[in-house]
DNA sequence: GAGGCGAATTGGTCGGATCACTTGTACGCG
DNA sequence: CGCGTACAAGTGATCCGACCAATTCGCCTC
């Protein structure tokens, strides 16, 4: 280190065991990797093999770099990219700490799918949900208990409720409201990957964009009708009838944003 | 040397319309939240509103640092965070692109959950396969063509011919062969979603996981004649046969799964 | 006109300095 | 003694300036 200038010629790092510090040699596996990209494979390699738990503290970011001998700069960035991914969290002035890893953390990043998309992958994302919603509330039925089917009482309620008083709110209330009422049958199969998944595929933002444009009278009554039918399934424990009724859900918003792209692009 | 220190007290941002450059002003929105991250917010809003479409070029680093008023560390930190999201594309020496936005674009993140997810969320995924894998089977038993049909026998007779030779080789083609092979049925359903949300789920490092340890004889057999029963099903284009192959094919692979945790924890 | 050489462009890495937030500790007041 | 405040150390966040490395493109040569 220091003054990097002259004698281009001598390598420092000719010889793997010549190492003048806590620097880790460099791998085979790491041939032409960039350092920052290194930095990134030795922090998950760590993660992977149990020397790194959920909840544990990351040495600090200088210490880091100096450990895999890179700069703080390419350590900072390795951890924005972990950081991202879910993996790894920073808290300003505390340190930088491994997440509970659970699917809830590492499936955030899903949701840019639904931010960025557009037409055709719009389509998709709904074809994904008709697989995954109809089993999911055929689960929801099979085990749903007293408690939780109070509770998805209690937001169709507020549901109808908004639904009464016409206004910009409502319509915002509404899709929020749709969107808990979904979640809260995903998360009574008592599966979080799958609510993490369903998560990212019904976000706000692609809720939203969906229906955009459809706030026609009717559209409302028969969203109403539809969740009152998934919601008299659950109550009645019929599996069946839960997976039919959500299909036809699922089936019925693919209908209207067909129909808002055909107007769109064509 | 240097030292740049004197006058820590002349507030430079004291007045919001005072900005001595091309910097964007900011935002109420952006009140409280790390410089890097309205950074990566004032990216992704270009690429949602269309001012960035797939394929476009970014300004350089250190152009988008002084238009947004970053300085170019920051700059690279949310270049790396949309990077590993998948939206954007640095080439060294070229220049930043936005991605296709495709769905393996945005999706490749997916893989991590495979690669740190520990005992009961690997179960977790295992249900979500089970939910997808059948109802994507099915839709390409209605799809297939010809020419996929063909292609689907020839990585089938590729694994037959890897069984027969027993090595440590012939387990990673094994695992690889799999992978191909389910791979291959989802990309005919012609959902690219679907196709990149799986990968993520059945992914190589996930797989080695699962089969760690059940390499006995018998598991291979079992494999290729569910592998066979699949691929009969969508020679006769048989939805309903393709499901249930399916299906069962998941449940045994969670069958092992469960065996393996239940080994390895109690 | 084709091919190669070299400068300009641009992302990648580095080292240092400073700012801002958190945490633990010691001091002082009640 | 107990509690709260103030201080100080630790640590991430940001900024700066320089240099390295890969790519691109124009110019020159043949």
């Amino acid at each position: 280190m220091t003054i990097p200038d002259a004698a281009p010629d001598a390598t420092p790092d000719s010889a793997p065991g010549a190492g003048s510090g806590p620097v880790a040699p460099t791998e085979p596996a790491d041939r032409g990797m960039p350092v920052t990209q290194r930095a990134i494979e030795r922090i998950k390699e760590r993660i992977a093999d149990g020397t790194l738990k959920p909840g544990d503290r990351l040495p600090t970011e200088r210490e880091l770099a100096s450990d895999l001998g890179v700069s703080r700069s390419s350590m900072r960035e390795a951890i924005r990219a972990l950081t991202t991914l879910g993996v790894l969290e920073a808290r300003h002035g505390a340190g930088v700490y491994v997440t509970a890893l659970r699917p809830a953390d590492l499936l955030e990043t899903f949701s840019v799918l639904a931010e960025v998309s557009q037409g055709e992958t719009l389509i998709e994302v709904l074809q994904v949900r008709r697989m995954l919603e109809p089993a999911a509330t055929a689960l929801a039925a099979a085990r749903a208990d007293d408690a939780q089917l109070r509770r998805l009482g209690e937001i169709l309620n507020r549901m109808d409720a908004d639904g009464g008083s016409a206004g910009a709110d409502a319509y915002a209330d509404t899709v929020s409201a749709d969107l808990t009422f979904h979640q809260a049958i995903v998360e009574i199969t008592g599966n979080a990957t799958l609510a993490a998944i369903n998560d990212g595929l019904s976000s706000r933002t692609f809720n939203a964009r969906v229906w955009r444009g459809h706030r026609e009278a009717g559209i409302t009554a028969r969203l109403r009708e539809d969740h009152e039918r998934i919601y008299r399934a659950l109550r009645a424990r019929d599996p069946d009838a839960a997976r039919a009724a959500a299909t036809m859900h699922v089936l019925e918003v693919e209908r209207w944003l067909r129909a808002d792209l055909t107007d769109d692009v064509g």
